[in-house]
DNA sequence: CCTCTTATTAACAATGGTGTCAATAGTAAA
DNA sequence: TTTACTATTGACACCATTGTTAATAAGAGG
């Protein structure tokens, strides 16, 4: 009789695999696509299997909302930190904010950050703010840091928002196609103004 | 033998109790608590009575999420379309955005966007911008429209960003708890003099 | 070659959410 | 009062998801 033969991973491919169809899953099904049935076929893997590496399904969405959480951090933290000029900063923030991967992690974590899915993880190992915002203070006089972060801050959370339902309520506005793609480069350009 | 007595309501007043345990449901627990189990028990009502005047889970949740969608932006219309200043404007918006109710379905809408559950509902007959862009336009030298509706979407993806992850990003950035709180006035402050 | 570890698998059990159905009971209208 | 309608209910069946377990096999180290 022929057996099957099997494939044996180490755990870290293992469960990079299995991340990586998750993480595609979930930009694709919502979080209903995150079952540990569905995941494992897409992973090419066994459900038992999946459930060996994360204990659970709840264990396998909390590891999937660490490494994306971090990744994001990691992404935002290289465009702010970037040598390239304010205006640029701004428009790749954006552009980073529109990728559907990012915005339904943040819209995860809005929902069920009360919830006990919600890693209270630390990433306090990448550095924000490391140069950008004594970059920006250097442009202010008096080289105000609370007006340099509460800029950088409305540029993020503009981008967020964008990100998160920006077509929706652009649209509401009355605003146009090209409008809605001229947006970024227009706070990029207005921003700076504000110092 | 006795029987159980039943309360007898009418279609509008069922759907409107199930729908307020769904809403905070939603809140406290997320898209998981919106099952017809646990908001039927909320509602002090049978499961299969939920289903009778929705025909499906999916159903109850379309209808949420319709409902949800045609209060926010009516709360949205309310502020922009109001007679304040335009510093008293953005702080309303941000109180509204940072109520849990509200990011919660901005979020729910975020991550099921292309899944058939959000409904394509047309939200037309309120208008978001009857009064806003014209007084906002008014102020700006040659009644600039488009500058108007730029800043006006500043301040509404400001504020949503602000609802979804503010406290994290912010904190993320170094800022102390009253800066966070002074966020919002500072907009109120800053976005006019972009005109 | 032998042994040990453990990733992998199939089969099973358990649970929970969804939906169906027939019977019951309020309520309004005839 | 009688009738018709339908909101309500409990009981049941169904299915998807989750989790368990014992057996198997791939690979490392002796």
């Amino acid at each position: 009789m022929i057996t099957k033969p099997r494939i044996r991973r180490n755990p870290e491919e293992a469960r990079a695999l299995i991340l990586a169809a998750a993480g595609k899953r979930l930009e694709e099904h919502g979080l209903r696509g995150l079952n540990i049935k569905d995941v494992a076929d897409d992973s090419g893997i066994k459900h038992g299997t999946l459930l060996h590496h994360f204990g659970s399904a709840e264990g396998m969405r909390r590891a999937l909302l660490a490494k994306l959480s971090e990744e994001l951090i990691s992404d935002m933290s290289s465009i702010l930190n970037s040598d390239a000029a304010p205006e640029i900063v701004f428009v790749e923030l954006f552009r980073l904010m529109s990728q559907t991967g990012q915005t339904k992690l943040l819209a995860w974590r809005a929902l069920e950050e009360d919830s006990d899915i919600v890693s209270k993880e630390e990433i306090a190992s990448i550095d924000l703010i490391e140069h950008i915002v004594p970059r920006v203070a250097e442009r202010i006089k008096g080289k105000d840091v609370d007006l340099a972060r509460n800029l950088i801050f409305l540029a993020l959370s503009s981008a967020v928002g964008w990100g998160i339902c920006g077509p929706t309520l652009m649209s509401t506005l009355g605003m146009t196609a090209s409008q809605q793609d001229q947006f970024p480069a227009w706070v990029g350009e207005q921003l700076p103004k504000l110092i």
